[in-house]
This record gives structure tokens, sequence and C-alpha cells, in this order.
RNA sequence: GGCCGAGUGGCAGAGUGGUGAUGCAGCGGACUGCAAAUCCGUGUACGUCGGUUCGAUUCCGGCCUCGGCCUCCA
């Protein structure tokens, strides 16, 4: 199945050729640390979690290599410090580890390597000297900053014109630049601030600097696939291009950039800066982890998505009627061989269709539920939880996803259910709805089955 | 102003130059003691105005509306 990916650089899709198909290199630009992650962040996450899963399968697992950093140095992270008093340290451990967390509640899986912006400070100093040598950047009143006339073919990625930019006056004009469209890579610290001694005096890092510079120490100076949000695509992979190329002479930086499209609330873009947000502590106090992923993937990746309760009601609805299908085969063995149907690898193939790919699924219930042959159910079952697994879904025990989990009246409603089939054997069916009628008023569903009665809980 | 993207049936959301994906909800039926689940059936959907075409929701152009980026931002 060969796999065929939307590059943001040529705006079309085309067949994805890795450069070394055992080594498979892909990065995405990770969360700055500073507050809990709101539905919005996950949403390339969990996106790149698909492919993960779904490039681990086409080249196998040994040979994906994923990196997703963690920004661990930024003015937000330093001011929401001196706003908590607390340390620097503290902040960027307890929202690392809060991310990490959030995410494996989604399902995401971990990445190959989670570098770390302030493990890296030698390898960005390094990379701007050589920038610095190269005659690509220079320094100015302690700052070093990118020259973007060094580098021809700035502004091409985002397909942005220069004069535009400068004449829209909202880029930071400094004194010191010597073009306003130059950014910085370093800047000095004041005392009270983190700083890293460098050849431009005590400073940090800018923003864009650590992702060239940990690509480059990972995975290489060019990767097959590089990662983030829409909003990246301006300024920050611009910059991370002019940086990365201009210190590999023009080598390019990825083969294929991709960006995934904005969650909305309200058709408002969900924003921290603008307290449009729903995080993902929230959202997992009330729903599934795999209700909440099966909701992010039902739409494109690159397509914008209104977030609503109504949303996660129907990803719900729709996930219990799998889980219900997988529950009626559970006297059935999967497929000893069992791999993902044709038909829904053609689709998470094709630019990661994942809307198709989960009709797919929904043809794989309804052949299980019509089909008289126990050999097809073995089939379909091993082709409904191996194309799961590629999304990251349906790998709970359907028993309990129906049931909600468990929980401490459980042993009190299968006494219910056993006191009603005694009922209904006995033809009291007066007492056995009595029965159904109490569970239906605790959101208790029951359904007579060639297996006996089962139960699952509505919420 | 420049640059992107989007407008599909009650809702969500794929896709395609010509037999109306898929799910949720609704309606009818089968099944069931009755339900539930499941199955079967059921919808004259593609912002608008033109153009190309034998034929356009799908291609081209104009327009309208909405969202995003151009500053931190997934």
């Amino acid at each position: 199945m060969s796999l065929t990916l939307h590059n943001t650089k040529t705006r079309t899709k085309e067949p994805f050729e890795p450069g070394d198909p055992s080594r498979v290199t892909m990065y995405v630009c990770g969360p700055t640390v500073y507050s809990r992650p709101h539905i919005g962040n996950a949403r390339p996450a969990l996106v790149f979690d698909v492919l993960f899963r779904l490039l681990r399968s086409l080249y196998g697992a040994e040979h994906v290599v994923y990196a997703r950093n963690i920004t661990d140095i930024d003015d937000k992270i330093n001011a929401a410090a001196k706003e908590s008093g607390r340390p620097i340290g503290d902040i960027t451990d307890e929202f690392a580890d809060i991310y990490r967390a959030d995410l494996n509640a989604l399902g995401v899986l971990p990445p190959t390597i989670e570098p770390h912006a302030t493990a890296h400070i030698d390898e960005i100093i390094a990379m701007i000297e050589a920038l610095i040598s190269s005659g690509h950047a220079y320094e100015a009143e302690g700052h070093a900053l990118f020259s973007v006339s060094a580098f021809a073919d700035y502004g091409k990625f985002s397909n942005r014109i220069r004069d535009d930019m400068i004449a829209g006056a909202r880029v930071d004009v400094a004194p010191y630049k010597k073009d306003p469209a130059d950014f910085v890579l370093w800047k000095p610290s004041s005392d009270d601030l983190p700083g890293w001694d460098s050849p431009w005096g005590r400073g940090r890092p800018g923003w864009h600097i650590e992702c060239s510079a940990m690509i480059e120490k990972h995975l290489g100076e060019t990767i097959d696939i590089h990662g983030g949000g829409h909003d990246l695509i301006f300024p920050h992979h611009e910059n991370e291009i002019a940086q990365s190329r201009c210190s590999h002479d023009g080598a390019e930086l990825a083969r294929v950039w991709m960006h995934n499209g904005f969650l909305t609330m309200d058709k408002d873009k969900m924003s921290k800066s603008t307290g449009n947000i729903v995080t993902v502590h929230e959202l997992s106090q009330d729903h599934a982890g795999e209700t909440i992923r099966f909701a992010m993937l039902s739409a494109h990746y690159r397509q914008p998505l209104d977030w609503s309760d109504d949303l996660l009601a129907q990803a719900k609805s729709t996930l219990d009627r799998i889980y219900g299908t997988l529950d009626k085969l559970c006297r059935v063995d999967a497929a000893d061989d069992a791999k993902p149907s044709e038909a829904f690898l053609a689709a998470l193939c094709d630019d990661m269709n994942t809307p198709k790919a989960m009709a797919e699924l929904s043809a794989l219930c309804k052949a299980a539920n019509t089909t008289t042959s126990d050999e097809e159910r073995a089939l379909v079952k091993g082709q409904l939880l191996t194309a799961g697994a590629v999304l990251g879904l349906l790998q709970g025990d359907p028993s309990s996803w129906l049931k909600g989990g468990t929980s401490d009246d459980d042993a009190e409603i299968d006494a219910l259910v056993e006191a009603r089939t005694a009922a209904r054997a006995n033809k009291d069916f007066a007492e056995s709805d009595r029965i159904r009628d109490e569970l239906a008023a605790r959101n208790i569903t029951l359904e007579d089955g060639p297996d006996g009665t089962k139960w699952r809980r509505d919420c």
C-alpha cells in the first residue's frame, strides 16, 4: 500500500518516499510547557500519532524515528514563573508531565524521542556560531539575528513577499536589526531570567532555533516529515527552514511538511490568548479518552473542526455501536493472520483520510452483524481490531466499554439482572419489567440475546 | 491590504464530471413476551451567479459569507 501525503511545500498530495526506508524520520513541534494543554493543542499530537502508527505498520516499528520536542525555555514560561513565584524548572516539569499524562489518556503513544530545548543549548549555540561565520547571521547588542537577506528563498515556503510583511508593520522593527524581517536566534537575559553563557553574552535562545538544532542532532540534516499546526507555517517553519538550510549548504530540511487544521469552538479559533478553550483535563473528567480521540479523528486532519458536546455525543454513540458489534463477537477468535482491510488502509494511505477509514469500520460492523459464517466473523473481528490499532482505537474490552468501566454497583446490577432473568423464566413479565424499569432509571439498558442478558450504562 | 482555507441533507462528515460514502438522530418494517441491540427499507444535499460540457455538487471565472495566518499561538 503506497502512502500519499499532502505536502504544504507544494500544496499538493505526493507519494511519500522516505530517504531511507529503514529509518523514517518525523519531527513534530511540541508544546511550550507553562499551562495545561487544551484540546486544540492535542490535535497535532493525535493526528501525528496516527501517522506514527501508520508508518510503523508500513515500514516496521523499529524503522520509524519520531521526535516531538518540549519547549522549556520561553518568555511565557518566565512570566508564569514570575507570577507564581515558583522556580522555572518546577513549572516546566509539572506541565510536561501533565502534557504526557493528558495525551496518554487519549491513547497517544510516546514519541521515540522527546528532546528538551534546555538540554540542547550547546547545539543551539554551535548552530548560531556557524550561521554567523557563514554570513547568514550577525551579532548586535547582545543578540544574534538571522539575516533574511542572506537566504534567497526566504518567504517561499509560506508564500510570503517580504515587502508585504514589512508593510504590515507588525514585525518587530528593533533598532539593532539590519533588516526589519531579521529574526532573533539568541537574545540577552537579565539576571532574573534564565540564561546561558554564549559568545554574545549571557542569554537564551530565540523561538525557532531549538527545532533546527534538535532536528539536526537527533534526526539529521534532511528529515522525511515535519509536522505541526497550521499556524506554524509562518513564521516558525519558514524560519526553521532558513536556519537549517543555511546551516547545511542548502539541503532541504524536510521532504514533506504537514500541517493540521484548527479546532474552533462556536466557529472561533480555540486559543489560549482568547480564553476560548477547553482543556484535555476537563474533557477527560466527563468523557472516555477514546471518545475524545474518536471525535478528533472524525474529521480530516487538514480540515477545521468545530469542537462541541454534540460532536462528543456522536462519537460516543458510534463507538458504542462498534464496541457492541465486537461484544457480539466475544466468543469468536480473531483470525490469526489478521490485518486491516484493503479499503481501510487505502483510506488512511490517502493523506490520512480518517473519516473515510472510519466509514470502513462501519462497513465491517455491518458485515459482522449480517454474516452467518463463523469464518467471516473471525476475519472481520481481526480486521476491526487491527484497523482500530492503527487508529489507536477499539483495543479495550467491549463489555467493559459498554458498562462504562467498572463501578461499585456492578455486582448489585448483576444481581438485579439475574433476578429479572429468573422472573422471565417464570413468565412473570410484570416483575421482569419492573426490574428493567428500575435499572433504566439508573441509566442501565438491558439487552436480551442468545448469550443471555447483557447490560450497559448509558450516560 | 497580502496569503491560505472553508461553505454538502436535522447534525457530524467523506467524496466524485454521469448509478445520492459513512455515522448519529428521525420515520416504517422484521425480530422480541414487551423492549434493547441488530437487520431491512426510508432523504429529490452539495453558498450564489455565469461559463465549459451531451451532462457539474465535482472543472473554470465572478460574487457572497465564514474562518485562519501576516505578532505569541497546535
